[in-house]
DNA sequence: CTTCGTCTTGACCATACGGTCAGGAAATGA
DNA sequence: TCATTTCCTGACCGTATGGTCAAGACGAAG
């Protein structure tokens, strides 16, 4: 056991160890400088010293400043996608949405930066990421409202557009990432607690889930 | 009448009318760069090209980059503003938030490029307009939750916690805008028609005012 | 017409940025 | 121990950017 989980943590000597922790140290000041700065206001120089390290490190790892963006973007891409799995699995609407609201909610406050980069990321025209739009994220908007429709269907849930319906959960459940400094401006300059974190996803949960009739 | 009319077009001359003209022209460019490249990405140079002006023009009328940004973040803060009347002279909640998401969702389809660049400014901290937000949008807030307790303590509406559901109102609305490319994206590359525009507004409408017990 | 203040703009400057490179340090394997 | 590969980094380079300036064009007023 010890040797297994000695091998998980170093699987092919110091090298790979290395490796692994200086990519993940500069993906996430990487991650956290494009979310404060933007793609053109980001520097290298002001990720390595994020980073502790020479800048000539970076690019030693990642070849170009663009190069460690789409390697950050893609990396909440996958965050993302595993949030959706929460809609999966479920019986009906209360479930399922509640489930999702609830995972977005975590996934806004665990990682406020990667959603501001993405967000940054869409509003400049996804320069990046248009492929995955058109694939990945089209595909999933398509099984999901079809899901939704089905659950109308059965009269589960009020006769609500599916379209906009997700539309609606992603643009609550980010902008309290995506506008958390605002929010903590309105919250005296505090960051939400977590009593106030549990408060706004109930809210956010209730108004959604009798606003489609299942309360 | 006439005369008042040519009064207000041209008040003192040709000078003054050259003088609004080009300030017009140099924000409403600088609007858009500001909104598809960022803060940092945006040069003077791209917003010159864009207002078919010489570079040295813009400093002309705008001394430095941060001075023409402050002022394109001044002018859509008095859109939003504006937008916030409807909120008042409302007998209740129903006319009130309805008529509030329809001002709002008109304003991110009328000013898409204003709303990113707002969403922008907040997502780097708020460097131009912290004492916005800590004052003029502080009160504001607090005059709105004020008036939704008090439909709530009249009964006129179910008892959501009103700051939450402002942050819904401003996340929903805006989203549209901010996200603009995406939603664009998954509606097959083409922008919404007039129809898809009175359809979102009106699922967000049925589904908050559901939603907070009023329908 | 002359004068004066406003507007226009090509050329220029200092700085900061992304990226390169050579040469050394450290780890690996035989 | 020694050879080989990977890792590290200070110094450097070409370019692009925000901003300046001086000289001229243009409108206003007498």
């Amino acid at each position: 056991m010890t040797q297994i989980a000695q091998v998980s943590r170093i699987p092919k000597g110091k090298r790979t160890e290395i490796r692994r922790e200086n990519e993940r140290v500069i993906l996430d000041a990487a991650e956290r400088v494009f979310a404060e700065a933007g793609y053109g206001g980001a520097t290298m120089q002001l990720i390595a010293d994020m980073a502790g390290l020479p800048k000539a490190n970076l690019h030693y790892y990642f070849p170009t400043k663009e190069a460690l963006y789409r390697q950050v973007v893609r990396n909440i891409f996958e965050i993302w996608l595993q949030a959706a799995e929460s809609f999966d699995d479920a019986p009906g609407p209360v479930e399922g949405i509640g489930a999702y609201i609830e995972a977005k909610m975590a996934i806004s406050r665990r990682h406020p930066y990667g959603s501001k980069v993405w967000a940054s990321e869409v509003m400049h025209g996804a320069p990046v990421i248009q492929d995955y739009l058109e694939t990945t994220l089209r595909d999933w908007t398509a099984g999901r409202m079809a899901l939704i429709q089905r659950w109308i269907d059965e009269g589960k849930m009020a006769p609500v557009d599916p379209r906009h319906l997700l539309y609606m959960l992603w643009a609550m459940t980010q902008h309290y990432a995506d506008f958390g400094h605002q929010i903590e401006t309105l919250n005296n300059g505090q960051p939400l607690s977590d009593a106030q974190w549990a408060e706004a996803t109930e809210t956010v949960k209730s108004v959604i889930l009798r606003g489609i009739g299942v309360i």
